[in-house]
DNA sequence: GGCACGAATGATAGCGCTAACACACCTGAT
DNA sequence: ATCAGGTGTGTTAGCGCTATCATTCGTGCC
């Protein structure tokens, strides 16, 4: 401390309570910083009795690492991003409970970045936005085409691994396998009875609203059946309701899936409103299991994904990276969906 | 690395993974580095002509500045902490979807923890451990009693906003008038005629549940009405669903107001099963406005808070403490929630 | 008893950035 | 010409921590 005249407002610059640093503690313990330090990073190096005299100063004067400058040493900072969208839907939000959950039993601390639209060019500047925090590793939550397409360039040097729907490629992924569910969804409906299934797909350029729509479209084309107009949703009550009205005049309509549980609401309601019984007169899959799904009038039958679990592979996959696994070529976690069967599907008629 | 040639990016974007500093910025502009920080801090101190050509160096370098570095050198680090609980839930979702949001467009970052016990004890924990990372500021989430108690000796020197339900007191507050929206939903049902009004409660530790609870409880008092017992769910439909199946047989209930929308569709279901109708036999008013509110069977009548708004001002809050204005004077903001009078209420009989 | 050898600790030098001051260089008034 | 006062830029010295090497000490060995 020599020309400590003149210093430069740091954190809690003035208070002498307010800034415990390393030094102060290598004062009150009798060694040097760096023995502190090393109490902090392997303490299997220093010897046990100057490993307590230290930590008995460390926690007589409260100190807390700071962690700038850890990172700025090491160029290693314990802080994961998550680059999210519209996280106020169900799977998105549970995706991110899933993944901060998971981090926090590994030390790792989670930054989020979410964005109004979710562009290729967005999404590059989040990463690199993240990079900018010196992240150790991104997650993407942007189960949407233009977002992940050449997101090998963005990423150079930074390990980065996508949750959701991804069709995979260059960078790892781990998701729910949406085309066994959405196929598992048609079959059941097949299976009751009915001609065929209509659909109401999700936006056009979300992997998995794709994903869901193409295992219905194969699943009726394999069983032979017409295959009705494809109508795409927004994911929103409202545009289920929507679809419901137009639905609801067409009385050979028997069985409808929706790519997922909130559209399934609204089309439930239209067409109650237009005076059909579910599943007497229709039959109505949903895909999520969302917490209310088994309690809507009628409990819905529905498609659940475990986020949860998905979340803790994705982190595993970025901790993979982060320790230096080989990139290896197309590495993915597939986990399997489950039909839960509830009452808003029967037998046709 | 100092004395290595600057690679010559590419007419590309910048492939080039090596780390990129200021230094480099400096010596293709032909300035010194602190030039190169007045540019990106403080243009309006750079001559046009300087402050271009180093522009021009940062874009064709890809420069990024290191944060770790600048929070090192400056004290600041341009992330705010938040703190939630149980993310899934549509409320605390919603709420740190605001937040980020707001954040967004005031340059800030925002880096989340969240908790799976909300004791005091973790909460001053994870303030801490945000505190480690150098956040400018942080905003609690927790409604919930024991967390917010005695929390401003946790804040020591650290700004700190709560968002929720907060009773106040010494740390500022946002939030949404919950014993107004509450008073709301009772007089609308009693106004419809029902002789009195039962109420399914959230957790009782949750500073939200009580100020609902109360609200109802005064609302009946004041009406001169019979006060029914009251009974504590968790939020989940599951609770509000066990409610209803105890409710089905009195034929004495007429109305009941839930604490929020998942419990009144549990509720909603159990009545349905044991036949009673809604709102023939029942009326019922949830809390929230969740998206599928409106296309529920029967369409729920429920109280609307605008989350996002109470984010932003949570934001401005934080920022008016860390810039710096003067501490505790009881600040605090409250939005007005909305009653949504749909078909799950009508008169009795 | 002198030497090599490992374990424990210390000294030094940055990580990349910015605050503070120092130093040009330019005006325009004296 | 001379000086005050500005403007634009460079120089220096850290922010708090850790990598690296240097040093000390204890130990075993021939």
């Amino acid at each position: 401390m020599s020309g400590d005249l003149v210093r430069p407002a740091g954190p809690g610059s003035g208070r002498g309570s307010g800034t415990v640093v390393m030094a102060d503690v290598a004062k009150l313990a009798g060694v040097s910083p760096m023995t502190v330090s090393r109490v902090l990073n392997s303490p299997a190096r220093v010897r046990r009795e100057t490993r307590l005299r230290v930590l008995d100063a460390v926690r007589e004067l409260g100190y807390r690492p700071n962690s700038a400058a850890r990172v700025l040493a090491t160029g290693r900072s314990g802080v994961l991003g998550v680059v999210g969208f519209d996280t106020t839907l169900y799977g998105p939000a549970s995706m991110l409970f899933g993944i901060e959950q998971a981090a926090r039993e590994t030390e790792y601390g989670v930054t989020i970045t979410s964005l109004a639209a979710l562009t290729q060019r967005n999404v590059a500047e989040a990463v690199d936005r993240l990079r900018g925090q010196s992240v150790d590793g991104v997650i993407i939550i942007a189960p949407h085409v233009p977002s992940v397409d050449g997101l090998a360039d963005v990423s150079a040097g930074l390990p980065v691994v996508a949750v959701g729907g991804g069709d995979g490629g260059v960078i790892p992924v781990a998701a729910v396998d949406q085309y066994a569910g959405a196929a598992a969804a048609t079959r059941h409906l097949l299976d009751l009875g009915h001609r065929t299934v209509w659909h109401l797909a999700g936006p056009s350029d979300w992997l998995e609203a794709g994903a869901r729509r193409q295992a219905w479209e194969d699943t009726l084309r394999a069983a032979g059946r017409e295959v009705p107009p494809v109508v795409f949703g927004d994911w929103s009550p409202r545009s289920g309701y929507e679809f419901g009205k137009r639905l609801a005049g067409d009385p050979s309509v028997t069985a409808v899936f929706t790519a997922n549980d909130q559209m399934a609401v609204g089309l439930i309601r239209a067409l109650h409103e237009a005076g059909r019984r579910i599943p007497g007169d229709i039959s109505v899959v949903g895909f999520d299991d969302v917490p209310e799904a088994a309690y809507l009038s009628p409990p819905l039958t529905t498609v659940g994904q475990d986020f949860g679990q998905v979340g803790r592979h994705a982190l595993q996959l970025l901790l993979e990276r982060i320790g230096g696994a080989p990139a290896e070529e197309d590495r993915r976690i597939i986990v399997e969906p489950e039909l839960i069967v509830r009452q808003s599907t029967g037998r046709p008629g």
